[in-house]
DNA sequence: ACCTGAACACCGTTCAAGT
DNA sequence: ACCTGAACACCGTTCAAGT
């Protein structure tokens, strides 16, 4: 007999919105964005359509919820007392591996950034990088377009990064991903695109994270040069 | 007798994938992301659901044709000769013009963007944006930091800036949704949100384009800080 | 108050059949 | 080669009925 899984005990435990949005969240991770389906986590919870719907008004809100949680998480406070250029490295990467770890967040912040009125996540983002740029000593005024820039190179970038990871199919060799997208490239017209495949080049030989902390340190020195610290 | 609308003209033309693709941009821009169906283009372009199929493998490839046919005619080479800065700023006015104009390009250039391998658009956006960078003097090692940082920036704020237009319904006044986005804003703990509080109250009184123009601006100032033109 | 699960309307996609 | 349109599998959501 096997030993009890998780994933087989049958409601134990009474359905609760958290437990709704923990188990949608496992799914998203394990399955993708198209695994995400009321048919199958009414399987996974033991229970019938309605009884989500009770605790959920919509698959909209549900993936707000799971979106929210999984963005909490990654922005938990730290360590401290770095300066705040580190600081702001520390958010961001935080950003960055949650996104890696869970590749759906990547579409799903697109999404709802873009809906209006914004739901709990961003303004959790915004503060938690727009508090870092507060600390830099940015006058207020400059608190948005400064904020605005990092925000979305961050979540942009991180998006793209784990897009690329998850092209990474667990069986196949980063030999032979990189084959697979340096073919891509070879298929652009080097007249057309000259600098897009001299950068594609480029892109397979250095580390992501590096990659991403230099666009961060790109945008610190654009501050640094428009707002530099009283003496 | 109505006179013969566009719309009413039943196939005097032979279907084709760009009239296909031209018939799901127009249902995309007036019913929006979800106006888009097999059922009401099979309706729309009077044939059934098979014929659309014959031109295009599915709908992810009618989304990414539909939407790099926007940006292809939004990228298209404008004036000439000014500087690498003002022709930078010109590039991303005209993606954030053509993401207003059709806000749902912003949700699919996000899903275009994080899927591998990349479809023709994602190449197009950043050589049209690389191509500055590179006249921009900035060396080849950090072009793709650079490009990176612009095109993130460039997407994200546009698609948040069309967010809130659409959001500014055709009946509805600006005096009105404003209040709704301050309603908004004043639902958030003034302890746990101070950064985010403050800037939405600045957010109002600002001009989109001109706040859209400071980001660019800055990552120009860092770029200027980082790699010096030589004398 | 909380849950069940059949039913509904709608979706993308297929495919035998036509021209 | 190109098109038709009924059929299929699947989806989010509702709701009368139970406890």
């Amino acid at each position: 007999m096997p030993p009890p899984t998780r994933r087989a005990q049958r409601r134990t435990e009474a359905l609760s919105r958290e437990r709704i949005v923990e188990a949608a969240v496992e799914l998203l991770d394990t399955a993708g964005e198209g695994g995400l389906t009321f048919r199958v986590l009414t399987e996974r919870l033991a229970t019938g359509a309605g009884a989500i719907y009770w605790h959920v008004a919509n698959k909209g809100e549900l993936l707000a919820a799971a979106t929210d949680a999984v963005v909490a998480s990654a922005l938990a406070p730290g360590g401290s007392r770095e300066s705040p250029q580190d600081e702001i490295r520390a958010v961001a990467l935080g950003l960055f591996d949650a996104i890696d770890a869970h590749p759906w967040l990547a579409t799903q912040l697109s999404v709802q950034l873009s809906r209006t009125p914004w739901g709990p996540v961003a303004p959790r983002i915004f503060e938690g990088i727009g508090r870092q740029v507060r600390a830099l000593g940015v006058p207020e005024e400059s608190w948005f377009t400064v904020g605005s820039v990092l925000m979305h190179y961050v979540l942009g970038a991180a998006g793209q990064n784990a897009a690329n990871s998850r092209a990474l199919e667990p069986g196949a060799s980063r030999a032979e991903f990189l084959d697979s997208v340096s073919k891509a490239w070879e298929e652009l017209d080097p007249d057309d695109y000259p600098v897009t495949r001299i950068v594609a080049e480029q892109v397979r030989e250095h580390d992501d994270r590096e990659q991403f902390l230099a666009g961060i340190d790109l945008v610190l020195a654009g501050v640094a040069a428009l707002h530099p610290p009283a003496p």
